[in-house]
RNA sequence: GGUGUGGUAGUUCAGCUGGUUAGAAUACCUGCCUGUCACGCAGGGGGUCGCGGGUUCGAGUCCCGUCCGCACCGCCA
């Protein structure tokens, strides 16, 4: 061993031992007489004291030592006589006795250090000396102890992980594969798996009823800071069990993580309805860390849209929608099919400034509101709006009662066709929430949402799309709707998605096992028989030998682990992740293959 | 495919309506310094202003094109 202890074990208790380190120079300060070595490893940063008195070779030496040289170091535990509080072994030092250069280094492009002068091209291009600091090497470490307690908690429920094939077949539906060529099928691909759905169906169908697998997924789709083209899930499936055996089985899985991995001891998670988070929020996946509903004003000639009556509304107070009955011909809000708003408490002294930010944020063409409407209500109760020509003192109290707006509070609304407006409002709301503080990195919120729809119509295609994925089932009440093409967008689906302060962590489904409606589902979703046999007859053959009923779900671990880290981004929770475009620049891949590697596939490139 | 934003020293950035020799901090190098831990002090080296074209007496700055980073929209069953 070139080691007796770590850089980040060694304390008062070992004060007279010998002891020999290994690590990095993470720093080196030359005073003349005596130079210090902060010597740091993975577990900490111990100092080593050089002293021109006692060896002078061996200070000149040292002095020698460099940013990131790799030294070994033998000496005795001395107290020091000035100790450094700010860390954990700040009360001793190592009074050297021999050193070894075991390498030396180049200067690195940015410092080793947690708040680096590296921006994140150049990181990633280093990215091993990125690693090297110590909030990365954290995040890595959060991400270790999430899949070692996500492991203990399903084995202790009797899951086992099997591991499924990584190169299969391309399927039409959802992502974009990646594609791999066969060489020894001269013109066939394989496809690298989005998600080992087909597989972990059909271990249900032979037995194993409670599987998982912490299993890389594939999707070519462009990147998002939360979105890498290759990823991490945790992928579960369990045989006969209905939707509420799952919800209970895996919030008990986000109780034990975040019980055993952040200390923190968090409460039944709610269940919301898709309609009332779309109706609540603009959003399937609301941030719940704060409040800031949705209320929507009612203009005389609204369109319909039924998301269902929510059961809660604005802080438990107000009316969740009221007649805006009383204006005079605004035409935005006459015209529009939604009017809806939300109350951003204590925010009445914004500035016409930050109005106008906020005019800017939602016209933007990535939220794709027409403008914002505002109404203050000031501290003696009048309201001041940006539509005072439209409506009276009385109608705008009305809108204040609906809100619950008090005193000092803003009131913000978008108008214009509904779907759209939710979501720009949506976006709004998340801007006022961290305008005023309140997503909070360090809080945490979970729920479910529930009762997704099973379809979504596609305006391009005109054609239906599996919401969730083709082997979910519908719920048994809604299932009479499937025969009707008018109604197919109301059917909804046993399925559900847990979200984490805004995040969407972890989704499923109860599956599809009977052959004939699996066939019925191919066939709603476009599918000839013969493309549907193609394509998926290994599944519905399996079926025919007696599947049992089974449902599953699937977290994104690197998501997971973003949100337990407080981080927005994913990337620094994978140890090589990919840049915006899809590429390693470490490695610098993906690359050209020569024409040799071609030939033998049997691919030739088009030409540009 | 689209929108926004950025590209200037090893690194992070400043550089106004175009106008002397392109700056700061930090890192790096040299010297001095015996209790530092963001050590201090003195000095020094370091630039294809992403790339290509254009306007102009003159371009880091203006225009056009292009490449790249980041964020987002589309997309992501």
């Amino acid at each position: 061993m070139l080691r007796t202890h770590t850089c980040g074990e060694l304390g008062i208790n070992n004060i007279n031992q010998t002891v020999t380190l290994s690590g990095w120079v993470q720093k080196s300060r030359d005073l003349g007489g005596m130079t210090f070595v902060d010597l740091r490893d993975r577990y900490g940063i111990t100092q080593l004291a050089f002293n021109m008195e006692i060896n002078a070779a061996l200070c000149e030496q040292a002095r020698k030592c460099g940013r990131e040289f790799v030294l070994q170091a033998t000496g005795k535990v001395i107290e020091r006589s000035s100790k450094n509080n700010n860390m954990a072994t700040g009360g001793i030092e190592i009074e050297v006795t021999a050193l070894t250069i075991l390498n030396a280094a180049i200067t690195p492009p940015f410092t080793i250090e947690e708040n680096t002068d590296g921006g994140d091209d150049i990181r990633m291009k280093y990215r091993y000396l990125d690693l090297r600091r110590a909030n990365v090497r954290a995040n890595l470490e959060l991400r270790h102890k999430v899949s070692q307690q996500t492991r203990t908690y399903l084995d202790s429920q009797s899951f086992i992980e099997v591991e499924t094939p990584v190169l299969i077949k391309s399927t039409p539906e959802g992502a974009r594969d990646f594609v791999v060529p066969s060489r020894m099928n001269p013109g066939e691909f394989y496809a690298l798996p989005q998600s080992p759905q087909t597989f972990k169906q059909l271990l249900m169908v032979s037995g194993f009823d409670r599987y998982y697998q912490i299993v890389k997924c594939f999707r070519d789709e462009d990147l998002r800071a939360d979105r890498q083209p290759e990823f991490t899930q945790i992928d579960c499936e369990m045989s006969f069990v209905e939707q509420e055996d799952i919800l209970n089985m895996f919030e008990g899985l986000v109780k034990h993580l975040f019980k055993q991995v952040k200390g923190i001891d968090i409460n039944n998670l709610p269940r919301m309805t898709y309609a009332d988070a779309m109706k609540l929020y603009g959003s399937d996946k609301p941030d719940t860390r704060f409040a800031m509903q949705f209320v929507e004003l009612k203009p005389s000639s609204a369109e319909t849209h039924n998301y269902a009556s929510p059961q809660t509304n604005n802080n438990g107070n107000g009316a969740n929608q009221i007649d805006l009955t009383t204006g005079k011909n605004f035409p935005v809000f006459d015209n529009a099919g939604l009017v809806v708003g939300i109350c951003a408490t204590g925010c009445a002294e914004y500035t016409r400034k930050q109005l106008d930010e906020l005019t800017d944020f939602v016209k933007r063409p990535q939220v794709g509101a027409t403008g914002l409407v505002y109404a203050r209500v000031n501290a003696d109760g009048s309201i001041k709006s940006s539509v005072d020509k439209f409506y009276d003192e009385a109608a705008l109290k009305e809108w204040a009662t609906a809100f619950n707006a008090k005193p000092g509070d803003l009131i913000l609304l978008l108008a214009g066709q509904a779907d759209k407006t939710r979501k720009a409002l949506n976006e709004l709301r998340l801007e006022m929430g961290t305008r005023m503080g309140l997503r909070d990195k360090n809080s945490f919120s979970c729920l479910w949402v529930v009762d997704f729809p099973l379809l979504e119509f596609n305006e391009d295609e005109n054609r239906y799309f599996a919401m969730h994925h083709p082997f979910t089932a519908p719920k048994p009440e809604d299932v009479h709707l499937l025969n009707d093409f008018a109604t197919l967008g109301n059917v909804r689906a046993n399925a559900y998605d847990m979200v984490i302060n805004g995040v969407e962590v972890g989704g499923g489904s109860v599956r599809i096992f009977d052959k004939t409606m699996q066939a019925r589902m191919f066939e709603i979703l476009g599918f000839t028989k013969e493309e549907a046999q193609h394509q998926f007859g290994f599944l519905m053959n399996a079926f025919e030998f007696g599947a049992p009923p089974h449902a599953g779900i699937a977290f994104g671990f690197d998501r997971l682990c973003s949100v337990f880290g407080g981080a927005d981004s994913i990337r620094d929770f994978i140890a090589f992740p990919k840049n915006n475009s899809g590429r390693d620049v470490m490695i610098d891949a993906p690359s050209t293959i020569d024409v040799k590697q071609l030939n033998e596939l049997a691919i030739q490139l088009a030409q540009k």
